[in-house]
Order: C-alpha cells, then sequence, then structure tokens
DNA sequence: AACAAATTCTGGTTAGACCAGATTGCTGCA
DNA sequence: TGCAGCAATCTGGTCTAACCAGAATTTGTT
C-alpha cells in the first residue's frame, strides 16, 4: 500500500473505526502502523479527509468522524474514491441530476456559441460511429450531457454537474450494454441538438425531460423505494 | 504564519507564480522556505488544493495549477478559503442559487414535513424578534432558506446550497443594514410560508422567483456585466 | 549545431524527535 | 469507600534530515 491510493482505504477503516467506537477514530501513528506507511502520509490523507468536512482533528485529543454529515463533500469524495453510494444518496443524486440538466437545456438553448454546437455535433458523430460499430455509447452520452452543461457558460454548473456523472458511470456502462438503448439515446440526443440549434429552449427542455425519464428510471428501478415522490 | 492557515495564503501564491509562469508553481521546498514552514505543512495544503483539483502534482517534475478549472471545486475552497471571488464567479454563483432555490421551493412545498414547517415558523417569529429590535435578519435570511432546501430531504441538495450562501454571507449583512429590506424580505417570507403551507408547489415556485429577484439583483447591479443574459 | 553524459532539481516517502495540551489512571487523603 | 490531585501517557501539530528515482537542465564532447 502506498501513494495516494491509501486514501479511500483510511476514510473506509476511519468509518469503520469511528462506527464501532462512538466517532472517534485511531490514531495517526495506529493508523500509519495499520497501512505500513509514515505518519505524513496519513496526515495527507487526513488533511483532505478534513477539508471535505469527513473528519475532525482535534489537536491533541484525537480524530473524529463527522457520521451526521452525509453532505455533498463527503460525497464528492465517495465518488472520487469509487466507494458505492447507498441508495438513498443515488436517489439524491439522480434528482439533483435532473434538476441541473432540465435547466441547462433551457439555458443552453439560449447561450450556446457556435464552437459548443460543434463540439456536440462531433460527439453525435462519434456516437453514430460506435453505434455502427457495434459498441456502447456510455462515455459519450455523458460527454453530450455535460457539453450542453457547459453551452450554458457557467463553469459552476458545470462543475457541479461534472461531480455527478462521476457516481453513475458504472450504472451507465451496463445500461449502454443494450444496443437498443443506445440507438434510442443516440436519437433522443439528435433531437435535442436540434432543438438547441434552432435555440427553442422550451422544446430542448421538454425534450430533455422525456430523455432523462427514460435514462433515470433504469437507474432507480433497481432500488428500494426510499425517497419521498418526485 | 503557523497551522492551515496557510492554505489559502500558498493558494494565493502559487496562482500568481503560475499565471507568472505559465502555470508551473514553486517548488515544494521553495514554498517551505517561502512561507517559513516545514515541508510536511507544505505538503498537506498541496494536498488539499490537488483533491479540489486547483493543482496537479506530477512527480519529480513540479506543481501545476490548473488556471482553466475555475469550477466548483475551486470555489468551495475559495469560499472557505474566505478569498473574495472574482464577477464572473459571483454570477455563477447567483444564476446556480437561483436554479436550485426555486426548484427546492417546488419540492419542498410536496414534501415538507411537520417538523419541517415548525422550524420555518420559528425562523420567521424569531426573524419578526430581530426586525421589532430594529436589528438585520441575515442570518436568519439564510436559515430560512436553507430550512427550504431541506425540506425538500435530499440532504445532497442541501449540502450543495449551504456551499452557496457562504460565498454571498458579506454581500447580505450590508443588504440587510436597510430596515426596509429587511421588512420586505420578511414579508415575501411569510407569504412563501404561507403558500408552502397549502402544499402549492406553483405559488411557492412562484413567490420564490419574484423574492429572489428582488435579493439577487442588489447582488448583481454591484457588478459589471458579465454573465450571458437570464 | 547536435547529441550524449553528468548533474541538479523535484515530488514521494520515511524515520525520528520535540512540544504542549488532552486524557487517563493511579495515589493518597478524608 | 469516594473523590481530589497529581503524574504518566497519548495525541495532534510541527520540524529536521535523509534517501529514492525519474524529470529537467546543464555540461561536455564530437
Amino acid at each position: 500500500m502506498q501513494g495516494q491510493e491509501i486514501l479511500p482505504a483510511i476514510a473506509a477503516h476511519l468509518l469503520d473505526s469511528a462506527r464501532a467506537n462512538g466517532g472517534k477514530a485511531p490514531s495517526e501513528r495506529d493508523l500509519a502502523e495499520h497501512f505500513s506507511v509514515s505518519r505524513g502520509q496519513v496526515r495527507e490523507a487526513l488533511a483532505i479527509l478534513e477539508s471535505m468536512q469527513v473528519i475532525e482533528r482535534r489537536a491533541k485529543s484525537g480524530i473524529y468522524v463527522n457520521t451526521d454529515k452525509s453532505g455533498f463533500e463527503a460525497m464528492a469524495f465517495f465518488a472520487r474514491a469509487g466507494i458505492p453510494l447507498e441508495n438513498r444518496q443515488i436517489y439524491e443524486a439522480v434528482e439533483v441530476r435532473k434538476i441541473h440538466e432540465i435547466k441547462a437545456a433551457e439555458l443552453a438553448a439560449v447561450r450556446a456559441t457556435e464552437e459548443d454546437f460543434e463540439r456536440l455535433q462531433d460527439v453525435l458523430e462519434r456516437s453514430e460511429q460506435r453505434i455502427a460499430a457495434g459498441e456502447g455509447i456510455d462515455a459519450l452520452d455523458q460527454e453530450f450531457h455535460l457539453q450542453i452543461v457547459r453551452a450554458t457558460q457557467n463553469t459552476l454548473f458545470l462543475s457541479i454537474c461534472t461531480s455527478f456523472y462521476e457516481l453513475g458511470r458504472q450504472r451507465l456502462e451496463v445500461y449502454f450494454r443494450d444496443p437498443d438503448r443506445n440507438r434510442k439515446s443516440h436519437e433522443e440526443h439528435k433531437q435535442i441538438y436540434e432543438a438547441l440549434v434552432k435555440r427553442d429552449a422550451a422544446l430542448t427542455s421538454a425534450l430533455m425531460v422525456s430523455h432523462l425519464r427514460g435514462v433515470m428510471s433504469y437507474w432507480t428501478e433497481l432500488l428500494e423505494p426510499h425517497a419521498p415522490g418526485s
């Protein structure tokens, strides 16, 4: 075990220990020994964890895990670290993604530049090629949606949405193993693109709504019911 | 200079150096000497910065600043560090906040629990007291809006919005120095609350739109025009 | 001027040490 | 027995001093 790869391991270990110990985590020295790395390494990981508000380091006392804050910082971290989210978190992420993308489509219709259109068209062309070759378009689907967000010209908006995409990567891969789904998605993308070029905000938004309904239902139907009606 | 307080200082230094040096930042050893701290301290700060994708550390080569990614991670960091945002970032944050809150109002109308209503009412009562005492309600305004987001029962949503509020705290304080604005805001809050209790999603959302228009225009009218039409 | 070799520089990582509060546990008095 | 008070221990915070190996730069040679 070495390098920054220990971060998720340490995080998981911290969470477990804290759960079994009322929020209190092992000491830095224990962690270093447990993972066979230097204390410096551990401290770097802990600094990141603390910056994400996953833990709290109290001088001369110990490390405490914020068990209650299942918030965005924590999620962003787990997404990066590749630790699977719980059902509830997935529901929440799906809902938030919907909210963002529908609005993004609306804004993009008004603000998209020529370069944005070119980038979108490029994505569509590459999708077509992959479909023709019988391959999945999961990565390109992601790219298409992100390009639309990018076309809002709001970099903050883009960053938020980028984070969400990390969450769904695995599921997306499975989703696009079905050739029919690939074609259907691609067709809908093309429609959205055309509405976008016409700068018809209402239509673009509406198309995005129905497009997401299909994709998202795949996500959620695999889960236990958890979120309140939506 | 000591402790985690060096993080913003290092970040600012990195940004400046990188700008004057084509993305390349000083070495860890130089930074340590410059700030009179140990290399370990610098490395902890760099680890956080890297986790936020503000910089990139290339082994045996150097530290590179992601000048293009003025994204969410960077913003979250700057918000925490207390470094003022640039106009563009403020515009983006305002827009994103609008998007979130309007949708939040809509969802909250459907999902709010009895506890949510109680919490909101409590905020309104305390607001009334402060106004009667001739004080500003800036912190309570924030609380009101966050409670509405909380009423969506989506913790991820709440976390995102909480981040945004950090950005506007200073401006909000100035805004609520005017007694008239305090009263106006409070009245609008009460209307929103009543629509919420009636579980009228459309009305709640509409009221939130007009409420935000007033508050937000104060923010943006102080800035240079920058964002595309909205 | 072009290429090769030597040297310097850089991030990555470790080990060991010291500080000063927070904690813990023991001791002795009541 | 119970509790106050003190001492040993533990903990995060910080620093110094190295070593490694590859990247980057300089030097030397042809």
